[in-house]
RNA sequence: CGGGGUGUAGCGCAGCUUGGUUAGCGCGUCUGACUGGGGGUCAGAAGGUCGGGAGUUCAAAUCUCCCCACCCCGACCA
């Protein structure tokens, strides 16, 4: 018998980075793999954090004047070789229906029969279908803009996976525009942008830079990629978000044209952005720790556990009736705009099994109520922002009142700390020496093909003047990327001309270079 | 699709080189008792086509051949 872990999580963070994110997905029971490589299942912990993503996210989109529709799961090939860099970038994985049904072979097991005579692609993304029909609706320069949004799963035919990260199966949300003029579109990129950073800084409390996507990180067909970039425990950054001015590229593609005010025929300018599920794998390596998931209160699917305490309880009933009544009593309260999530766990488990299963779970706060504690009509609390076994009684009165304030505390402290570690991580480097020996793993070990590399790196920023070949080679040899171009105020420093660390060119500003999931 | 590796209980593995009675171990699971505010102890139980097929042999998890699946690395990616 191996000796007990002194963490919930094994192994740690810095004994393997990418085994302990496997870990604590699974200690949180947030998702699982599933039969087909590549997919995963998303268990009902993961599935609702989801779903408090969603519902933020949703109400954001309306209040920025977005409606939700449903486009199909099934794209007709041609439809997807309109736009030509489209086609590039996706077709290699696409999958791809060519059958409608089933039929018993000679070995009795089932064979596809009734071939299609178009074959249809499980959309890997949806401008080409939403595009057609677009075009239809719109004639004149009053059907524009078109704002819509959609809910939806994706297919991607990923070679490697991960949970949430990466897999073939994903959830995520597609907003797709329309607009008269370029401006206009330019301008919805941008809000939807500002949407996400927002989204990202104040719910999932995760620190993100805002940038643009150097040419070869652009989304395929698009103009201009823009991203929100956030820093991982693992210093790597992982693109968290993307809003993307497609021009009239897919408007031509699709043949989306309107007679203007003056009566001339002129394509439209269309928008596309969205986040997906791996948002939630974002949140798992900004936030957890070696006991588990830590939760931004505001996303989590319950903010309170109450366990009762009751195995040497006189009166049982009366233990579970107080806890019950305390139960309603939070919920009565809100905090960021709805009522306060409170689960009763009476569960006939061991004590220890019972706080470690919500320690590894991430909820913000954890009440232990005994008899004691009803007789002092007090809780005994526990803060997943805090030690596992810093614990203290509290006035229930007292706690009731101050529940909603301690959440926004813990809120704002996730934040605080992530912000802390990514600006700790973010270094100015001003020759390619020191850009090498910075993302050189100590060790030396140039890939993690003997094993994870210690973690090491950050994000560097660096004059570029934008050669694609450097980049290239970059890429290649230290697996280090350009993540964005920063929008202007960004990063400190950022925004002044000075020469590229690569080729001594004129570089109009500093880029942000990192690792990258 | 190239290079490497692994398939034995839910999970992790031993056994294989040197074939030999009912195939083991750890964890987990289930039941019960004692417990219990840092994940406890004891007792008992369930659970296996040894990836699949063919062959060699008196005898195959073990040797041979074929097939399949999965994993890691590379190329590609939200």
């Amino acid at each position: 018998m191996p000796p007990k872990p002194k963490t919930a999580v094994s192994p740690t963070r810095e004994e393997n980075y990418p085994e302990w994110y496997q870990q604590v997905i699974k200690a949180a029971d947030l998702a699982e793999n599933s039969p087909v490589r590549g997919c995963m299942v998303i268990k009902p912990w993961g599935y609702a954090i989801w779903e408090n993503i969603q519902r933020v996210l949703d109400g954001m989109f309306k209040a920025t004047g977005h409606r939700n529709a449903y486009f199909p799961l099934f794209i007709p090939k041609s439809y997807l070789e309109k736009e030509a860099q489209h086609v590039e970038g996706f077709a290699k994985e696409c999958a791809v229906v060519t059958h409608h049904r089933l039929q018993q072979g000679k070995d009795g097991k089932l064979v596809p029969a009734g071939e299609l005579e178009e074959p249809l692609v499980v959309r890997p993304t949806s401008e080409t279908i939403i595009g057609e029909m677009y075009a239809k609706w719109v004639q004149s320069y009053r059907d524009l803009p078109i704002l819509i949004n959609q809910w939806a799963n994706v297919v991607r035919w990923e070679l490697r996976t991960r949970l949430f990260l990466r897999t073939t199966e994903f959830l995520w949300q597609e907003g797709h525009t329309a607009h008269a003029t370029e401006e206009e579109a330019r301008v919805e990129t941008m809000k939807m942008l500002d949407v996400y950073a927002d989204f990202a800084q104040n719910f999932m409390a995760m620190p993100v830079l805002k940038g643009k996507k150097t040419e070869g990180e652009r989304f395929p067909g698009a103009v201009d990629t823009f991203c929100i970039e956030a820093m991982m425990q693992d210093r790597k950054a992982l693109q968290s978000g993307t809003s993307h001015f497609l021009g009239q590229n897919f408007a031509k593609a699709s043949d989306i044209k309107f007679l203007d005010e003056s009566g001339q025929l002129r394509h439209a300018w269309t928008t596309s952005w969205g986040v997906s599920t791996r948002l939630i794998g974002g949140l798992v390596m900004t936030h957890s720790d070696d006991d588990g998931l830590i939760l931004p209160p505001k996303l989590a699917p319950a903010h309170v556990v109450i366990m009762p305490i009751t195995f040497k309880a006189e009166n049982p009933g009366a233990v579970l009736e107080y806890c019950q009544k305390l139960a309603a009593e939070l919920r009565a309260q809100t905090f960021a705009g709805r009522a306060i999530e409170v689960e009763l766990d009476a569960r006939d488990l061991r004590g220890g099994d019972k706080v470690w299963s919500w320690v590894k779970k991430g909820v913000p706060i954890r009440l232990e109520i005994g008899p004691r504690d009803m007789a002092a009509d007090s809780v005994f609390m526990a803060r997943r922002d805090k030690a596992t076994n810093e614990k203290a009684g509290v006035p229930r009165a007292q706690f009731v009142a101050s529940v909603a304030g301690m959440l926004q505390e813990m809120q704002d402290n996730l934040f605080a700390r992530a912000k802390a570690y990514r600006d700790a991580n973010f270094k100015v480097i001003e020759n390619e020496a020191d850009f090498r020996a910075y993302f050189t793993p100590p060790g030396g070990a140039k890939d993690e093909s003997d094993g994870p590399t210690p973690i090491h790196g950050g994000f560097a920023i660096a004059h570029f003047n934008g050669d694609k070949a450097i980049e290239e080679k970059i890429r290649q040899e230290l697996a280090v990327t350009v993540r964005c171009i920063p929008l202007p105020g960004q990063v400190s420093g950022a925004d002044e001309a000075g020469k590229c660390i690569f080729t001594g060119q004129p570089s109009p500003q500093r880029v942000v270079w990192a690792k990258a999931y």
